[in-house]
DNA sequence: GTGAAAGCGCTAACAC
DNA sequence: GTGTTAGCGCTTTCAC
């Protein structure tokens, strides 16, 4: 790269101090130069082809805008990823709104990331997705490095989204469609808090109801199907799951939402482009992100930021719920 | 974040002098200090909660480890996003691999980026991904800062791959099963060189078969199905094309593969969940993004890399191609 | 082997 | 308004 051009250089070209092609450059508030000060300033930094260094000044203010965000990558099907990436592209988002960079810090078991390698300045804080109480997560809590949590994860300043909430939505609505056999496909990681939540919101739903509640893993969800006391409809931890389902009621001759109804959760591209599209819950994503940053800055501040209420979900009715065989429906309530 | 405990503290503590200290700490390769000294400066290393700044390393050194990827977020369509954060995900892997941390760098063309506000010191290289001769991306290559293109993008510096074999193959996997109708779906961006390519690939093929190359934009394609003189299978420009041609063949009652073979490209994971699964063109992206950041590292040791070949993609079978309805094929030569 | 000192390029506090 | 100075925390060169 050669050399750098510095802004010393640029004072010295220009024949001013350094102060005032720093204020110039840098169009300091409540700052007026003679004009000529202000063309020779930037003629000068133009000609040497200065071009300021976010290192230094980040060095010499304590702030280098920039978050990390840190992401399993360890999982080997691209369906896993989906959520993931959609995650990150709302972090990325976020930042690029707030003007903030992001620097993303990958996470996978074998090498364990130290609480040294991450917080060594080169970023301000630290955003984690979707973590569970792992040890990296605790201590990076522990640590006290600015962190906030995004996206069902870890429960220590967690920006969270109503999850049982919605779950709750969806399974109101496969009873207002005449289903009474509603089963739950299960989140295979119990550490994380979403997990417990939704299935939660499918408890409280078939409890309200008076109904028995019958949740699965996801492998047992689809090795019921060919049961004749199958459910008609599921509830799924997420899209994924909910899309699996669909492919293995397809390959036993099951048709939905004939047959059956699914519902999924997080609207990513699974559940737009599934045959057919998925209805599903609206994760909102981008709010998240805002907030999470939100809560960062506050941190990045020093004052503990406010207590807000989990984000609302929305039920997004595609054609993958109907009501069940041989009954017809009262009227459907919603949209 | 109180104030950081530097390298003169942890000194002070241990009793010894900074370069010390920074010997231990570093395990300066070739430096055998005294046990005890060695010891002495851990525990106050420890004590005091000594963390290295990354930051005030880089700007001594010069590098600070990181690379930039810049990246467009305007399209708005979800499947469009697909392919970008696949490609960014192999990124995320090939740094973490080189023990680079990777930023991202949103690129929307409402606020247009300048090279000063990117190659400020925050990052030692940039990989752009997918960019055509846009104004940013001559700019950047201009400016000399050290960048290098991906993911069929800017021709300048670009690790690429066999666009064109790619396509090529896949047209000819086509012919032999018996098809002679084949279409070709054009890559909607003109200004970005696989869009050739792929293109090329595809003439080559229907030429050395005598037959006549016929290319349709996305929407014409879907159009056309309903006409008697259609093609009996299309090669497109991407799985995206290729997942809403199934879409468009469904909805006017055609059968995949048995009315209509479609081929995509890039394997991403529209190619895996499509009904039926989708035969598609591997796009090695690991490798390439690999072989960016060897790139990436030549030029920031000054070097300029070596030219290399385009890497080689794959055909994936899977269920989405068949012999034309009422021909039986003489055998399939490939898998 | 260990210590002292000079920067990296910037910001900010304080004189002029 | 403008210039001077002292750091930010590290690396590195050169004495001891």
């Amino acid at each position: 790269m050669g050399k750098a051009v510095t802004i010393n250089d640029v004072a010295r070209e220009a024949g001013v101090s350094k102060t005032t092609a720093v204020f110039v450059l840098n169009n300091r508030p409540g700052f007026s130069a003679a004009e000529g000060t202000r063309i020779r300033v930037r003629e000068a930094a133009q000609k040497l082809g200065y071009r300021r260094s976010g290192l230094a000044r980040a060095l010499s203010t304590g702030r280098i805008y920039t978050v990390g965000v840190v992401l399993r990558i360890d999982s080997g099907r691209p369906q896993d990823w989906v959520y993931s990436k959609d995650v990150l592209a709302a972090m990325a988002r976020a930042c690029h709104k707030a003007r903030l960079r992001l620097t993303l810090i990958p996470f996978s078991s074998d090498a364990m990331l130290s609480v040294d390698d991450v917080a060594d300045q080169r970023v301000d804080g630290l955003i984690l997705v979707s973590h569970s109480a792992d040890a990296f997560a605790r201590q990076i809590y522990a640590s006290g490095f600015p962190t906030v949590s995004i996206g069902s994860g870890y429960a220590e300043r967690l920006v969270d989204i109503d999850q049982r909430g919605g779950v709750r939505e969806a399974t109101e609505h496969l009873l207002a469609l005449g289903h009474t056999k509603i089963g739950y496909v299960l989140g295979s990681n119990p550490g994380i808090r979403a997990v417990e939540e939704r299935r939660a919101g499918y408890m409280e739903a078939m409890q309200a109801a008076g109904l028995a509640p019958q949740c699965y893993t996801n492998h047992e969800a689809q090795a019921c199907l060919t049961q004749a006391e199958r459910p008609t409809a599921f509830v799924t931890y997420n899209d994924d799951f909910a899309w699996q389902l669909t492919v293995a009621a397809r390959q036993v001759g099951l048709r939905i939402p004939d047959d059956l109804s699914v519902i999924g959760f997080d609207n990513t591209v699974l559940a737009e482009t599934a045959v057919p599209p998925l209805t599903t819950i609206e994760n909102p994503l981008d709010a998240q992100a805002e907030r999470a940053l939100k809560v960062l800055q506050c941190l990045l501040q020093g004052k503990e930021s406010p207590t807000m209420a989990p984000l609302a979900t929305r039920l997004i009715h595609r054609q993958s719920t109907a009501a069940p065989s041989g009954f017809s429906p009262q009227k459907e309530p919603k949209q």
